[in-house]
DNA sequence: CCGAGGATTAGCGTATACGTTAAATTATGC
DNA sequence: GCATAATTTAACGTATACGCTAATCCTCGG
């Protein structure tokens, strides 16, 4: 059954395991709304779906319970939470919290040129995608930027929970993308923290980045209120 | 990542599942270092300790490594992760991060006469124990301040986040408690978070949490430092 | 027509079976 | 002797089986 050899090509396929597969596939289709906020099915159905056992699906659903994207509930199955506006209020909270701390640790200690490279890069990057108002284009880079000051900031676990909340509030964020003014200031305050950090100003670095945060997260927390939708 | 928080409350046993019984199980043990950091078993063999099947065992597993406190190596077992003092260094810098957005978010936020009371309980216990050196008791008491403070912040993803952290460092807790100075200046600093919430100065009382988290880092890191564990 | 209680069903929680494969062990050639 | 190849072993990943129980459906008395 499992190992029947489907070697086609040399291609480095490392034969991820039926949990990986169903952790990766569920996953995306809730972040891409093929499972929607609200969304139920069994395991059994989900099983179905990706072509293996309840077993793995169990297993993947586990792990996906406990990063807040679903809840499992005896007999009803699995239910993609939806997100309310008091979800993202929480979320924005952790994610400046977090990434506070990050540009602070990243301001006191120096970073290396690896880090400062995938910094600017992610920076001119969205100056180009605003330019030529490619919000896509943007957001990955945006996207980027963030994930980088975690990265950089020698804390894996920082790194690990910022991830983890970026992913719970992603739907969020594809639709604010749209309905948000043009993100001229983000790009702006982000080269201050970026400057500050070169600097090894990290309390500037720190202030910078929060009253970033802050911003962003009432201009968007606004936009998702305003809207009224009826589950996210 | 606890997504969310387990019922524990009422007491008549509600005949809690064989997963619940492995993972609080298992959790204890590593807690209480009858499982010590780097101790390995099989899935097999732990089922066995507890009289329970594989199946629930391993979902236990998963749920206590996304949790950071075991690794799970094919065909190696389950692996209790020992903790390095740059572990240490991240859990406190996790720690100082949410928790001074928690007093945050407390201090511009009216809390509740319920929350105030916790917090007050908490701090009259903690000078009492103090008053007839009992360090048990003190640390247990301080263990509610720190969680009372996230409780009551509004922020459950701020709570879990500190909860499941706080959990990592648990073993060393254990330790810097009976080799660090006697926890006087802990008693003040947090009687002054306390009275600046109160005061509704969230500012002030996010300083003074800050500063006291960074205070104690060094002081508890620099102990664990200093005496070398071999692992912890 | 509606609600209570019993019968039915279905989904999960758990145990178990089993093939795959990495690790360990033995055999073999230099 | 030692490195390498063949063999054996054992642990896991996954599938499957099955009983328990909560949810649903049905029956029946009010």
């Amino acid at each position: 059954m499992a190992g029947t050899a489907r070697q086609n090509t040399v291609s480095p396929t490392p034969a991820l395991s039926r949990v990986e597969h169903a952790y990766r596939e569920v996953k995306a289709r809730i972040l891409t709304n093929r499972y929607p906020p609200g969304f139920r099915a069994l395991e059994q159905e989900v099983a179905e779906d990706l072509g293996v056992s309840r077993t793995p699906v169990r297993e993947a659903l586990i792990r996906l319970e406990n990063e807040g994207l679903v809840r499992l509930i005896p007999r009803r199955g699995m239910h993609v939470l939806p997100l309310a506006p008091s979800d993202m209020r929480e979320i924005y909270e952790v994610l400046t919290a977090v990434e506070t701390m990050a540009v602070e640790l990243l301001g006191k200690r120096k970073p290396t040129a690896d880090d400062l490279s995938a910094l600017e890069q992610a920076l001119d990057d969205m100056d180009a995608a605003l330019a030529s108002d490619d919000l896509e284009t943007w957001a990955d880079a945006d996207d980027r930027f963030h994930r980088a000051l975690l990265e950089a900031c020698g804390n894996s676990r920082l790194a690990a929970i910022a991830n983890t909340v970026r992913d719970q509030g992603h739907r969020a964020r594809l639709i604010t993308l749209r309905l948000r003014p043009r993100p001229v200031r983000s790009n702006k305050e982000h080269r201050e923290v970026l400057d500050a950090i070169k600097a090894g100003d990290w309390a500037r670095a720190r202030q910078m980045h929060y009253k970033h945060r802050i911003r962003t997260s009432e201009t968007l927390t606004d936009i998702l209120e305003q809207y009224q939708f009826p589950q996210l």
